[in-house]
RNA sequence: AGGCGCGUAGCUCAGUUGGUUAGAGCGCUUGCUCGACACGCAAGAGGUCAGCGGUUCAAAUCCGCUCGUGCCUACCA
């Protein structure tokens, strides 16, 4: 940078769409009087041409005898290459060459050995190659020699240009590239090493849509330039011997010159780029080159977690520094994390001045509501734009757990007696059920944990918790615990604190501080909530049979508190109820658990038949194959309740169709596999019951209609 | 210019090898101070899964194109 002299690597240059000038210079050809157009945007780096370029099956040119052009002002005669760099299509199809101020130039100019030229120095002023421009500022000159060129005739035109340009990342003035000496690593090597890890899955990417990215960076991978002129850093361990110019590099200061014995070595002053030193980091934190018992144990380690964004400058490194000094690869997993951007989907970033400032946020919401947002929001290969309303939601969410425990910890007490985890089999129905749910909800955390899927974890934590603990398991146990009954009062209160002690181990990981402040409160002497085992299911808890009885019961529930709603009945007041259903074990699990469905709906007289119409006066929902009555105490509306069931049969109908029509497809019954058209026809079986029982319904009710008309007309 | 991703309920987003009655939170409607919680409870409304075409018995899910949108990388004489 010609303002404050950084050293720049091309990856620390900010690239910036400018407006510029394109200025088209004329080119003499040195043995015939015509000329060629090289159009440039930095016209003063001109007086460092060495060569002109043409693409080498550009008929314009290649054809042409002329092999060397004047270059103008500087009166330099240079070369004509061919080099398939050029595209055609770019003005005249000629490009001046300066390779000492240019990257691509001096790719060219190195495969054609054209001599190099610096015409200024490092603070952007003119040096004593450039004739008569020596000491002007880069802008002064390119002025002076646009003027120039104009006086003499030598200028095509000037036109408006938009181009990327550099830009020094710390001062943004625009950097001028320039010839100077640095140390590189020949990096092919390490890349080949780095993409076989990947490659043959010693090494697993997730999402593994950046395998793409990566193999693609490590494919087109260039030297890497390590030296850097900057302070701070590992000082590169090369010496120059002051008597014969040796260059020793080593590990280990070398003390003399191994060729000439002199001791007057001088030391390197450049110091290792960081990332350099970082690459090293899996091992050198670990006492490496010493073979220590550190090393021996933690490396290779199993997951780094990181953001895409450096998966090249780190990851990548530390894969070929690792896979060069270990002989094996760092790490087993990368989790690349998503990123969190504004509304807007911009990168965070504080000259940006967008940033959320996470202590602001956690101060306001708290930082498990904070942390479990981020859980919640971090879907594989997906960008986070955080929302203020999802983080108040899950705010909510804590609260509910907190309620939840402290709601238990009124009920439990040091008396409360262990679980005897292998021995359930006589617990009531709702204890049995939430054991199971327990152990399935392990399961599938389990499941999301090991596969990254932590969106995941978060949903099927969440819904666990509020669904399934707190809106039904602990209004069912309610009776019980209010109760009578000294044993099932144990019974649950220990089933409770079972549930509850593995609900707080499973989401400590994503709210440590809520799960720890409970924990502590609960019976027992405790030590820290971290020292636990994460839980793991319980084979024995699982329950399919409990876990069908209890979607029965909630579904009658469900119809009976849809009545209630529907016809306005307060929750406060008792109704009875009918149900009739004609398949007998459905019969016998709702009366077997009746008093579960009556707590749940204030139901007081509840009967269950296997046959029976509608009776007169009566609000009705239909279930599966069960119809419910609730006896009104005034009259209904029966147009309402046809309507009703009139929209309940449109939407089941729809159903049912493309299932019939599935089951009637030959092609469907002799290509899909015997699993799915058992389910469908199970399906369709459940969907003609239901019809059923709405069209029974439906012609009893039209009855009474009729009944009514009668009457009152 | 090349690469990657996204477009699903009013909003923010889930939906992993194709087979679910397509889900959640917020918002919306209705009713509720019942001894954890009104930061709550209960019942609801709301979606031609961007569009078109293809593969398949079966597509939100796979393929192609189009439109919209975001990001990354490189270069730009």
């Amino acid at each position: 940078c010609p303002r404050c002299h950084t050293a720049l690597s091309y990856l620390l240059v900010d690239h910036f769409h400018t407006a510029s000038k394109l200025y088209l210079t004329r080119y003499p050809f040195a043995d015939v009087i015509f000329y060629l157009v090289g159009p440039t945007t930095r016209p003063e780096t001109m007086l460092g041409d060495t060569a002109v370029a043409v693409h080498p099956e550009d008929e314009r040119y290649n054809a042409k005898p002329c092999q060397a052009v004047i270059l103008p002002l500087v009166n330099r005669q240079i070369p004509i290459v061919f080099d398939s760099h050029v595209e055609k299509d770019f003005g005249t199809g000629a490009l001046k060459v300066t390779p000492a101020h240019d990257l691509n130039d001096f790719e060219i100019g190195r495969r054609h050995d054209l001599a190099l030229i610096s015409v200024m120095d490092k603070y952007g002023v003119m040096n004593d190659q450039a004739g008569p421009y020596q000491g002007l500022d880069r802008f002064e000159c390119r002025k002076q020699i646009v003027a120039d060129l104009e006086a003499i005739g030598l200028l095509d035109g000037i036109e408006d240009y938009e181009h990327g340009v550099g830009n020094c990342y710390r001062c943004h003035t625009v950097v001028e590239p320039q010839l100077s000496k640095q140390w590189f690593v020949a990096i092919k090597p390490l890349a080949e090493k780095a993409i076989a890890a990947v490659k043959n899955g010693d090494i697993r990417l997730h999402p593994k849509s950046w395998e793409n990215t990566y193999f693609d960076w490590m494919n087109n991978i260039r030297d890497w330039c390590i030296s850097r002129q900057i302070w701070w850093g590992h000082q590169i361990p090369a010496w120059t011997c002051e008597a014969c110019g040796e260059m020793i590099v080593r590990d280990q200061e070398p003390g003399q010159c191994p060729k000439c014995q002199s001791t007057e070595l001088v030391r390197e002053t450049d110091v290792l780029d960081t990332w350099f030193s970082s690459a090293l980091w899996p091992f050198s934190t670990l006492g490496w080159p010493d073979k220590t018992r550190e090393l021996d144990f933690f490396y290779p380690t199993s997951v780094l977690i990181t953001s895409f964004d450096i998966l090249f400058f780190w990851v990548a490194r530390m894969i070929m520094m690792g896979t060069h000094f270990m002989g094996e690869v760092p790490f087993r997993d990368v989790y690349l994390h998503a990123l969190v951007r504004d509304a807007q989907g911009q990168k965070m970033s504080k000259s940006k001045g967008n940033v959320m400032d996470p202590l602001v946020v956690m101060d306001k919401y708290g930082t498990d509501a904070f942390r479990f947002t981020l859980t919640a929001f971090a879907a594989q290969g997906r960008d986070i734009r955080i929302s203020e309303e999802r983080i108040e939601g899950y705010r909510h969410f804590i609260n509910k757990i907190w309620n939840a425990s402290r709601f238990a910890l009124m009920h439990l007490d040091q008396d409360t007696a262990r679980l005897d985890i292998e021995n359930i089999g006589g617990l009531s129905m709702s204890n049995q059920w939430i054991l199971s749910r327990t152990s399935n909800t392990v399961r599938q955390v389990q499941a999301a944990l090991d596969s990254f899927q932590f969106n995941e974890v978060a949903s099927v934590i969440y819904q666990f918790i509020w669904r399934e603990f707190c809106d039904w398991y602990l209004e069912w146990i309610k009776p019980a615990l209010y109760g009578e009954s000294a044993t099932a009062k144990a019974e649950t209160r220990s089933v409770l604190l079972t549930v509850l002690e593995i609900t707080l181990k499973m989401l400590h990981p994503i709210t440590p501080f809520v799960t720890e402040e409970i924990w502590h409160a609960l019976p027992g002497p405790r030590s820290t909530i971290m020292l636990e085992a994460f839980p793991a299911p319980v084979e024995t808890w699982e329950n399919p049979a409990t876990e069908a009885d209890v979607t029965l019961l909630m579904g009658v529930i469900g119809g009976i508190r849809n009545i209630r709603s529907e016809m306005q009945i307060h929750p406060s007041a008792s109704i009875n109820a009918l149900l009739v259903c004609a398949d007998q074990t459905k019969r016998e699990t709702l009366t077997l658990h009746a008093a579960s469905v009556t707590a749940m709906t204030k139901v007081q007289e509840f009967e269950i038949k296997a046959t029976g119409e509608c009776p007169k006066g009566a609000a009705s929902y239909i279930y599966e194959d069960i119809a419910i009555f609730v006896p009104m105490q005034g009259l209904i509306d029966i147009d309402r309740e046809l309507e009703k069931l009139g929209r309940e049969r449109d939407k089941i109908m729809v159903q049912l169709q493309r299932i019939e029509g599935k089951l009637t497809n030959e092609k469907f019954m002799a290509n899909a596999p015997s699993e799915v058209v058992a389910k469908e026809q199970e399906k369709l079986d459940g969907f003609r019951a239901t019809i059923a029982k709405i069209d029974e319904n439906t012609a009893r009710l039209q009855e009474l209609n009729q009944l009514s008309h009668v009457k009152t007309d």
